[in-house]
RNA sequence: CGGGGCGUAGCGCAGCCUGGUUAGCGUGCCUGCCUUGGGAGCAGGAGGUCGUAGGUUCGAAUCCUACCGCCCCGACCA
């Protein structure tokens, strides 16, 4: 592609409008531009790194066995309401009527499509397993989008779904898919982990993400450095030590102390000089519609995922003062275990706790030497605080770390839950029908792209991995005036097409300064730069962008050494094996 | 949905508080000269319903009201 040429709009400033570094790259360089909030237009330089993400995805769903379809993006609302979660899904789901007053929606995942084409088309045992997959364009109503690419309303994903005869086959499917995702990540060139994942609104038996390391993550991670276990803090347990420390000698009596003023924990630590460790924290979440305290040790947090599915809730949210007050009538801020009218539930810790401080649930007082088992009893106990970087693997016993992920891929096993609620079945040898045992596979393919730049980056712009960059090697014409000079570039630009190089000619008219600055705003792996030093020596320079490694090249013979640099260095992505350890 | 901020040339911004000729700066864009290894220089030029609607006023980018759009934070620790 010659520059001149190409819609390529790079600019100097970046735009206010962007807060993260993918974010602002995308634009500076000429990515994308916004249509509306998380909603973009991919440019010629932005479809192209999608696209190669894209067949990367492509190539390696193909070779797990897997079929590429393309599903209709507008979806009947009677297929949803089948399913359950025209109710379910909530507002994320852009719900419109058409001309005939039909009730339809814009497809933000296609769980209801592949089932209904499914019960269709796949009747015996001897069609599975079967899988199926798309990459196309979804339609999510984000509450907030943001980060460009990041978080977008409009967004391009792959998802795939898989059917199978049994519960041990969707096995074998789940455990394949987790290859394929493994050999993507690592083809693109990206710095990931797979970790155990909280199955979310899509449902599901057991579930993996694939998460990119990088700081500006959503998501939080515990992972080990001494094994190979790593969870998103949502669902990562924890585990106490054993055998539990011998509890006090002498166990104190409940005693109700004035606290003025005093509601959050480090101010009732200071104020009764006892620390955070022997105070419960009691939050009111509304779980379902009702109103139900979460007991943690003051210094500990609590997980909503873990406590929505410790409850087996469908929803819980954190409940606003006023809510609570107006469900409850209970003083918050000065709120306790101890004889407390509604539902509670406990983390493990806190019953390990002795002689501790709690609300009085009474305005203006607390209680001392409180003890968990004596003075109350939750309704339910378990794990229900996130983890800490101090917690111990919960796998190996060895040390976690924290650290911040982009998803740019999930797995589910989903069971029969859709195959039954749409009665989707296949007839088996002995002539029963059974619902399909089904997994679905998502890979947010721009977000790829994104998460790639979030993490290959410097001062002076992207530094694409070579497999997803747009273009793999970019000709710098410094002399576009010099015939000798626009000849050799000319030449080159050619030789490496030929050679099989995506290449991009910077033919423009432009001062050196600005074809440098562009070529790094944009990130091609590899720079070759035709000017001054081959009108003087016939050499020209090839630099890689994400090493800085320069060398000086004889312009007879170049196209083949760069060609075989590029090919070279393609060769080291995706060397990386790794498999679903049972 | 709650809170905060912003909306003036393609982009980045000033002007608004304290209303008053023709709305400015930088950059980008066009023309010419010059220059050509890290976003040069000089000269000339095009480009604006000041987000939209209404109001106050002799007069509104500026004050008031409503709406629209965008961004950030929150929706998780009492």
């Amino acid at each position: 592609m010659r520059y001149s040429q190409m819609l390529l709009p790079t600019t100097k400033e970046t735009p206010s409008e962007a807060e993260v570094v993918s974010h602002q790259l995308l634009l500076r360089g000429g990515f994308i531009r916004k249509l509306s909030s998380g909603i973009y237009t991919y440019l010629p330089l932005g479809l192209a790194a999608v696209q190669k993400v894209a067949q990367i995805v492509r190539e390696e769903m193909n070779r797990a066995g897997a079929q590429e379809l393309l599903m209709p993006m507008v979806q009947p609302a009677d297929l949803w309401k089948e399913s359950g979660r025209w109710r379910k899904y909530g507002s994320e789901l852009l719900r419109f009527v058409d001309r005939h007053e039909r009730e339809s929606c814009l497809g933000p995942t296609h769980e209801e499509v592949i089932t209904d084409l499914a019960r269709r088309e796949l009747q015996s045992y001897r069609q599975l397993p079967m899988n199926l997959y798309q990459i196309q364009t979804k339609f999510r109503d984000e509450i907030r989008p943001r980060f460009g690419l990041m978080r977008g309303r409009e967004f391009i994903m792959k998802d795939a779904y898989s059917f199978d005869v049994s519960d041990e086959a969707a096995e074998e499917s789940y455990r394949k898919m987790y290859d394929a995702y493994h050999r993507i990540f690592d083809r693109c060139g990206l710095d990931f982990r797979a970790v155990e994942a909280d199955t979310g609104t899509i449902g599901g038996s057991f579930s993996h993400e694939f998460m990119v390391l990088a700081q500006t993550g959503e998501d939080t991670l515990a992972i080990c450095d001494q094994c190979s276990y790593a969870a998103n803090v949502e669902k990562a347990k924890v585990v106490l030590p054993e055998p539990a420390p011998p509890g006090p000698e002498q166990p104190e009596e409940i005693r109700k102390v004035e606290t003025p003023g005093m509601k959050k924990v480090e101010n009732v630590a200071g104020f009764l000089h006892v620390r955070p460790e022997s105070i419960i924290k009691t939050l009111v979440y509304i779980v379902d519609g009702e109103p139900v305290a979460a007991l943690v040790r003051g210094d500990r947090e609590v997980q909503p995922v873990k406590l929505k599915n410790l409850l087996g809730a469908a929803e819980v949210e954190l409940g606003d003062d006023q809510r609570i007050y107006d469900l409850t009538k209970l003083p918050i801020g000065y709120l306790g275990p101890v004889d407390l009218p509604i539902k509670m539930v406990a983390d493990q810790e806190v019953m390990r706790m002795a002689n501790c401080v709690c609300g009085a649930n009474e305005k203006q007082f607390h209680l001392t030497g409180v003890q968990p088992g004596r003075d109350f009893q939750p309704a339910v106990v378990g794990d229900l605080r996130e983890v800490s970087a101090t917690d111990s693997c919960p796998a190996c016993g060895g040390a976690l770390r924290l650290t911040e992920g982009i998803e740019v891929g999930h797995i589910f096993k989903l069971g029969t839950a859709y195959s039954e609620a749409m009665n989707a079945t296949f007839q088996d040898g002995e002539g029963r029908e059974n619902p399909f045992v089904m997994g679905c596979y998502g890979i947010g393919v721009s977000r790829v792209v994104a998460a790639a730049i979030e993490q290959n980056h410097d001062r002076n712009g992207i530094v694409f991995p070579l497999p997803i960059a747009p273009f793999q090697a970019i000709i710098l014409n410094l002399g576009v005036n010099s015939e000798q000079i626009t000849a050799a570039a000319e030449k080159l630009y050619h030789d490496l097409q030929q050679r099989g190089i995506e290449v991009l000619y910077d033919d423009r008219d432009e001062r050196p300064g600005s074809k440098f600055k562009d070529a790094d705003l944009i990130g091609i792996p590899c720079r070759i730069t035709v000017g001054k030093t081959f009108e003087q020596e016939g050499k020209v320079e090839m630099r890689q962008r994400s090493d800085g490694t320069t060398e000086t090249l004889a312009i007879e013979g170049a196209a083949d050494i760069i060609a075989r640099e590029i090919k070279n260095r393609l060769a080291s992505f995706g060397r990386n094996k790794q498999t679903l350890a049972e």
